[in-house]
DNA sequence: TTTTTAATGTGATTTTTGTAACAGTTGTTA
DNA sequence: TAACAACTGTTACAAAAATCACATTAAAAA
């Protein structure tokens, strides 16, 4: 299959999780219209993420929301093979970020977290160990971890994420302030403060964005 | 002056943020391409966002570093009106944020926090105390709030929502899962588990982006 | 002084993303 | 059975964002 755009992996993933919960209530089809209404998006909109990969669905019936869920999982988590992630910095964040994936049912699997505090080395967050970040290259290739989630203090990202690349991390989400470069990684970044700034400025009543 | 691009406003956030930094450490000009470097961009793009703020450079001399952080203040903070931040659910998702916030050197402030626990009400929070839910709209009147971060459990997302805009805040950052819409509010959803399961996809092998 | 170099500013183009329009089809109703 | 309504799939179009190409000009070098 073609490379997806990258808005369209966005809403696969919010797509099955509300499906998800259809599913548990019962339901075992769904328009395009009744998904577009959950997501606040457009029917055109999801008609054509699902026409990209390549699913479809029924006249009149809509689509069989089990089957799209599997498609859905085989294309963002490749269930022939996990993938296991890395939190690396545990501090107020990461725990934040921890406690998301595992209240999450993403298939996603959180192998190991990181610091380099010797009081939290050894000592177990919401079920997993925190190992120290000297043992990043070796943890990484014996749990197979391919995505990592960066949450250390700013003036330790540059090294930690070449650290992480170096140890075989293929994927990284950086939440410091600092602007990475990796190449060969897929590197995400968010910037909290700039989120915030941005909201600052189309909050404003003269840069507010009529409908 | 024209509405700005969404991207050129977060862009801006980040200019000023290194701006700073140049500045503190004696640095009085800036060419585009030192500026693209340090946010590892394009020098045109940097160019191009400078010349949609209106600022012009000094040829063969770059850009006034402090005559741009300057500019980028009045755009974003507006320095006529200082806006006013409350974090709404402080967990451990807001008590990161809050940290985040108090680190950075943004003219935003932040006035409050609140939740719905008994325990926490009354008790401060990096500096700021905590009032409860109940008495959102009148901390936000009394304060002049007009952005809110929203960081309680998903099953109160949409409620919560609807509160804050009720009490007058016009701007929303929504960290829950939950999709919400709101109307007369900038509304900026950002969504942990797809950020992850986004970088799942384009981590594999076969999604690579080339470059 | 003339030439070259190095930078800015911007129209034109491309890429990415979202939306509109509508053809086609299946079930429902008269 | 004929007309209609409802929903999918897709092509064509529009909007947003990024990039290219290059005219312009100030300083440096020859």
């Amino acid at each position: 299959m073609k490379l997806l755009p990258e808005r369209t992996v966005e809403r696969l993933s919010k797509y099955r999780r509300v499906l998800q919960r259809e599913l548990d209530n019962g339901t075992d089809h769904i328009y395009s219209h009744e998904l577009a209404k959950l997501l606040h998006i457009t029917p055109v909109q999801v008609r054509r993420d699902i026409m990209l990969i390549g699913h479809t669905g029924t006249l009149r019936k809509g689509y069989s929301i089990d089957n799209l869920i599997k498609l859905i999982s085989e294309i963002i988590d490749c269930s022939s093979s996990v993938q296991n992630v890395a939190i690396v910095g545990i501090g107020k964040l990461g725990q934040a970020l921890l406690d998301y994936l595992n209240d999450s049912n993403t298939k996603l699997n959180l192998s190991a977290v990181f610091d380099n505090n010797p009081d939290k080395i050894g000592t177990s967050y919401s079920g997993t160990v925190c190992y120290s970040i000297e043992s990043l290259k070796k943890i990484v290739e014996r749990e197979g971890i391919t995505i990592g989630i960066l949450t250390v203090p700013p003036e330790f990202a540059k090294e930690v994420s070449t650290m992480m690349k170096d140890a075989g991390i293929v994927g990284i989400i950086n939440y410091t302030p600092v602007s990475l470069k990796l190449d060969g990684t897929f590197l995400e970044e968010y910037d909290v403060i700039t989120t915030l700034e941005k909201v600052a400025y189309f909050s404003k009543p003269k840069n507010a964005k009529l409908l």
